[in-house]
DNA sequence: GCCGGTCCGTGCGATAACGCACATAGTAAT
DNA sequence: ATTACTATGTGCGTTATCGCACGGACCGGC
């Protein structure tokens, strides 16, 4: 299976599709990972989902479409295996253990999704910017990450200065730190109890779709 | 197939299953349709799909995964075909045509999902409102049906005024009319157009994924 | 050491939606 | 007709977030 694939290295903002265009290649991204958005015409942006090692970038491709739903974009630098639109489908339909565990992982996709739009309703910026910084520090593998406020302002769809507002609090609290570009999470257990309970529950529907069966 | 199902009766307000819990069965409607809704903990909920006769209620289960992430209950009352959670999955692996057609739907709710985390997000409520209205229309098969300013508000998590108020400036502008439960879409196009774009993009969506081939 | 660019912080009026309380208007049963 | 209930409408102070503008701070290059 490995033979249809290229190692590639994600570059850090590179757009890997578009809303609306074809998805080219399908990537399981080992080091890196990428921000799924939900383009809103014009200059407005959500984050509805995250890639990272534990999932796979191209869920439709296993759906027997080839459009991208979402703007593909690539958050945290790193290696990924990347494989082509044909190949990933093609491997799809010989190798029972990755279709099972693709279709596990659309469940958490779908269950994500379902999860964000909720929580993009009732919970305030400051909660959303903690799960935010959670998720993607479990991503990262690590602690301190690059991020500006201008970016996760796009990302949460706030403005920038919503962000700085929020992470001032969260600094003033003890939980992170930060200076142009650089986030550390100080206080892991702290910044939980500051999000909403989202971060949890996405992760309790890892455990259900992936753990349950090991 | 066919052998497998049962015909059923939707009721309204039926729950039929919970968030987290089993699902134990799948729904095929035919004239009803079926709420999709995350719930936030205590009173808080959001509509995050609808599935119609256009679609199928229990996509986890194609998904090799048997616990809702979802609160399902229905919306519009009318037949619909059931089938046990164990014949569905079964059917999955031995009618190709089923298979295929469901992984599209697959791709419509995600894609849907996507659309309607950004909707809620960056859409007024007035706008919102006129996008479910459409959307309910389509799916009963009718310019008028039953649904209540407070029902529609715990469909678009919103307080029940901000229906009432959005619900009056519509009416205002000869788009729908309503007495006690009842309500008419007088004109579609205008309240089309006083809708986001979402409903547009959902439909466009659903003919990406099915019209095409046909 | 200055300069241009990037990133962060603050101030302020505007707005959509909130929560709560209460008023009115149909509907339906007795 | 009275009563009870459900559905809708109104009023008002509060809040989170917005949009915009500007001030300051840090950084790398010359």
């Amino acid at each position: 299976m490995l033979r249809d694939c290229d190692e590639v290295e994600l570059e850090f903002e590179r757009v890997l599709d578009e809303q609306g265009r074809p998805i080219r290649h399908a990537y399981f991204p080992t080091g890196g990972f990428i921000s799924l958005l939900a383009t809103m015409g014009g200059k407005n942006a959500l984050e509805v989902a995250l890639a990272g090692n534990e999932g796979v970038y191209g869920l439709p491709l296993a759906f027997g479409v080839a459009i991208s739903p979402v703007h593909a974009l690539v958050q945290g630098v790193g290696p990924a295996w990347r494989m082509s639109a044909a190949a990933f489908r093609r491997q799809l339909g010989q190798v029972p253990a990755l279709r099972r565990a693709v279709d596990r992982y659309s469940y958490v996709v779908m269950s994500q999704l379902i999860q964000t739009a909720g929580c993009n309703r009732f919970h305030v910026v400051e909660q959303r910017l903690a799960r935010w910084l959670l998720m993607t520090a479990d991503r990262a593998h690590a602690s301190t990450f690059r991020i500006t406020h201008e970016f996760l302002a796009y990302m949460l769809g706030v403005r920038r200065v919503g962000i700085t507002e929020a992470a001032t609090a969260l600094q003033k609290r003890g939980l992170i730190s930060y200076t142009r570009g650089i986030v550390n999470v100080l206080d892991r257990k702290g910044l939980e109890s500051a999000s909403c309970g989202c971060y949890r529950s996405d992760l309790n529907t890892y455990q259900r779709a992936f753990g349950d069966s090991k």
